[in-house]
DNA sequence: GTGAGTAGCTAGAGCGCTCTAGTCGTCTTC
DNA sequence: GAAGACGACTAGAGCGCTCTAGCTACTCAC
């Protein structure tokens, strides 16, 4: 009873029992060739019977490389959490293990990173990376560096994110085809890509012949953001449709409007961004824009991967390395809060 | 440029370059007694000079003891989030370090568990955990295993979780002290906690002298459920109060009634449970039952280091062990879902 | 002056793996 | 039948640390 656990059995314990090297079992553990199928079946019988599980600290301490790819992430952020799923299934069929490291109230991004550092991990993968540009060079002095969801200053690191140019003017131009023409913007504030996403929609209003139409309505990246907005925007007077800066503040939007009577989308039609889990509720039905996590995280993989090999790869002849930067574009997801401006002559499909 | 990154150096870098041996500059890494203030001060210059950072598989390998803990937790969901926060919150103090092995759709509870084994971590903590007793019990004869969030049938696993039956009680105490007698309880379903909230309830209203106003609605743990529930109850005659399974079945009932012009909580409390993320949302306020996951993470931390230190602890004289089980007393949390059911003679405190 | 105690340091044996450089026996090839 | 190739296996040197045992020089009590 005192020995309620024992030690766990190590790959010296297996090679006794089955009577060979233990250079023969890890052959046969790691599955690589070497070994006769006789003597395969043996062994692997053995260790199963004896529970024997690698030490992946040991492991990774005499292997040449870890094949390990570090993520930071906010554990709160479900887009974030999307991602690093997405990272999973990418990297796992590429040979790769996944070491997550959690950025939280009590723990920042430095301390994340440090973690990843002490792992060896072979590249660092940062989502929505609050590091500063300094850290960041410093960083990518030491692995490679991909950040993913956001724009980086760094040269040194690599980029994968959606364009916001792009998704906005997707929205403006679903808008403007349903026969809207008024449509304001719900400002992004402080937020990360709030300037992207800005900017975006004067180009895409301006090119669809709306420049008059431009209207950009303070606000930010809360739900509370968009409800301010919204009271602000029924008591001047609705306009046709409303693009907002991300799914949360126009969550906020639709809760006042559906207080106040105004019906969406007969009254008024709302664009999000993001595409987050809240967009997809039943009872919401948002019409938004998709960053698509799944494969910004598949490129982010790509990206880390490809450095790791040009890296460990001869470096006499440099094998040519692609662009720092992977721009993905986003794509319109249309649900029921987007109709056409006038049912009875329009239809709504 | 073909040697981008160097390899990282190590104790004997450090130690080469102070000319002292390794194991002192390992004492003087580790912070234990053992060198002087001034050897001290200069190991650490010249590790900080040249980048030295400990190599944490080394440092597993080499020590007696990994100090991990191995948390497993379904990505996307908040509640473990918060949980798995307060798990890093309160592990560090202890000088114990997180190890996160995420649930995904590629990536089973099984697999999840299986990395923490080749870890070594010291103790697995498992939120929410999808595991068959079976399997569950088969671990626990490895390590220490504590389940976090729910109870489990194994007597060899340790539990953290809150009491159902008291939260519930909460909720129909609030309720009836509003001056509401008619209230009815949306049910989970299938879903893991559902018996006990209905038993509660069911006892709550009873020994509330309630006993002829109980009323089961069918329902289960998403929105859509929550909303489908509110259409029944328009249909059926509106209670006094409602109490939902949890909060998003309890967004759903809300987003239906305001829809349909029932003011909440003019017309209808409602009382969600789980005081997650969005029930906090300055747009919903909704009042619910908390389950508190930072305390829960805490009291998980505690039983799994004493589980830990029990075994490591000689086993001669064997330590008290405290209880398997810890239960957590939920707490009510008021917001603006509910409210005194004749505003005019009972006055809105 | 002797022995004990102590602070500050070092040597060296692991930890559980991987990997290189073999050895040995059997099968081909001309 | 000698040379070479190949498949199946082993010995042993690390990987970068921690930890025990021991060594040296110095202090102090008696």
């Amino acid at each position: 009873m005192s020995d309620e656990f024992s030690r766990p059995p190590t790959l010296e314990d297996v090679a006794a029992r089955a009577g060979v090297s233990r250079a023969l079992v890890s052959i046969v553990i790691r599955g690589v060739p070497g070994a006769s199928e006789q003597t395969r079946q043996r062994v692997l019988e053995i260790a199963a019977d004896l529970g024997y599980r690698p030490d992946s600290r040991a492991r990774l301490l005499a292997g040449r490389r870890s094949r390990l790819l570090g993520v930071t992430m906010a554990l709160n952020n479900p887009f974030h959490a999307d991602v690093a799923e997405g990272i999973y299934a990418a990297a796992e069929p590429l040979g790769y293990q996944v070491v997550l490291s959690a950025v939280t109230s009590t723990r920042d991004s430095a301390r994340a990173i440090e973690t990843l550092l002490e792992y060896r991990c072979e590249a660092a993968m940062l989502i929505g990376a609050l590091v500063r540009p300094r850290a960041l060079d410093e960083l990518a002095q030491q692995l490679p560096v991909v950040v993913v969801g956001q724009p980086a200053r760094s040269p040194h690191v690599d980029v994968v994110r959606a364009a916001d140019g792009v998704g906005v003017r997707l929205a403006i131009d679903h808008l403007v085809g349903l026969g809207h023409r008024r449509i304001v913007h719900i400002d992004g504030g402080k937020a990360p890509a709030s300037t992207a996403r800005r900017n975006g929609y004067r180009a895409a209003m301006q090119r669809a012949g709306l420049a008059d139409q431009i209207a950009v309505e303070p606000g930010g990246d809360t739900e509370e953001d968009g409800a301010d907005a919204a009271r602000r925007l029924i008591e001047a007077g609705l306009p046709d449709a409303v693009l907002s800066y991300n799914d949360r503040s126009a969550v906020g939007l639709l809760d006042v409007f559906v207080r106040q009577g105004v019906d969406v989308p007969d009254d008024i039609s709302v664009v999000g961004y993001d595409d987050s889990q809240v967009a997809r509720l039943p009872y919401l039905r948002l019409t938004t824009i998709s960053q698509d996590a799944t494969q910004l995280a598949e490129l982010a993989v790509q990206h880390a991967v490809r450095r790791i090999e040009v890296r460990s790869g001869d470096g006499s002849v440099a094998r040519p390395v692609a662009d720092r930067e992977t721009v993905l574009a986003p794509h319109l997801v249309i649900r029921a809060t987007t109709q056409a401006r006038s049912p009875r002559t329009t239809g709504t499909r």
